[in-house]
DNA sequence: GTCATTTGACCGTCG
DNA sequence: TCGACGGTCAAATGA
């Protein structure tokens, strides 16, 4: 018995106008249940190649997207509104990053050393492509802490296994010698403008602490924060109606 | 054929 | 050492 016959596939999408469609291509490849939450998290990465971009989409039974958290940057513009065609001749070539830490070529837009918390860490030349990254500025509205997790690690690496904090660069390998670390690969783009969920760029003109009370929008992003997130992970945020867009580094 | 989604298994971290 | 938890993998499935 087949039950091809029953295509009563509601369209569930109900066509909210939400168009989680950010411009990019997300494939999901995971869903789980946090214990925080009752909705359901997934779990989505940027198809692009050597893309890293990651995203974590928690909605609740109505589709209601209930917190979106980005990880890492796009290092690519966005796909053509049309469907990507294989074809792509002129299209310029996704620049593989290099893994090591060889400079483009010329003109490096030198990134110069991006320091967040204390760390300050070797310059991240981010061979970038030309479309974001210009410029750098410091996003400090990051450098306080919601909780007190009293210890900086200066490592942002691209793809490290630290997707929120899984154990800092602690020594597994308990010999003494820590594993000279590599020398970084690439990128976390730590630019001044950026792309954003929906795709437009943001760019801080300004930053001022409210009187009396300082930074109310940060209060209110620590209240809908994890208890394992820290906010040196924030690279920034913005609301989209009661909603935390959060992007870390 | 390609490509995205589903979903249980698997793995690392932490207590 | 074990289990809970959160993140990822990958086979199966669907479009
Ligand atoms: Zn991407």
């Amino acid at each position: 018995m087949d039950y091809s016959s029953n295509n009563n596939y509601q369209p569930q999408s109900q066509t909210l106008s939400r168009r989680s469609d950010d411009g990019y291509n997300w494939r999901k490849y995971g869903q789980k249940q946090v214990k925080g939450s009752e909705n359901p998290r997934s779990y989505y990465k940027c198809t692009f190649p050597n893309c890293p971009t990651k995203k974590k989409v928690e909605r609740s039974l109505d589709g209601q997207i209930t917190e979106i958290v980005y990880k890492g940057t796009h290092n690519h513009p966005k796909p053509q509104n049309t469907r990507r065609n294989s074809s792509s001749s002129s299209n310029s070539t996704a620049f593989a990053i290099a893994p090591s830490n060889q400079m483009n070529n010329s003109e490096v837009t030198d990134h110069q050393s991006y320091t967040h918390g204390s760390g300050q860490m070797d310059s991240i030349a981010t061979l970038e492509n030309s479309s974001i990254s210009v410029g750098d500025d410091d996003f400090e509205q990051s450098s306080q802490r919601c909780k007190s997790s009293g210890d900086d690690y200066d490592d942002d690496e691209p793809d490290a296994k630290r997707w929120k904090i899984e154990g800092e660069n602690e020594g597994i390998s308990g010999g003494g010698s820590r594993t000279v670390r590599e020398p970084r690969v690439v990128v976390q783009t730590t630019s001044d403008i950026d792309i954003l969920d929906d795709g437009y760029r943001w760019r801080k003109y300004g930053q001022k602490v409210v009187k009396g009370n300082p930074n109310p929008s940060l209060t209110q992003l620590c209240h809908h924060l994890d208890y394992e997130t820290d906010l040196e992970d924030v690279k920034y945020w913005s609301w989209h109606n009661e909603i935390p867009i959060i992007v870390l580094y």
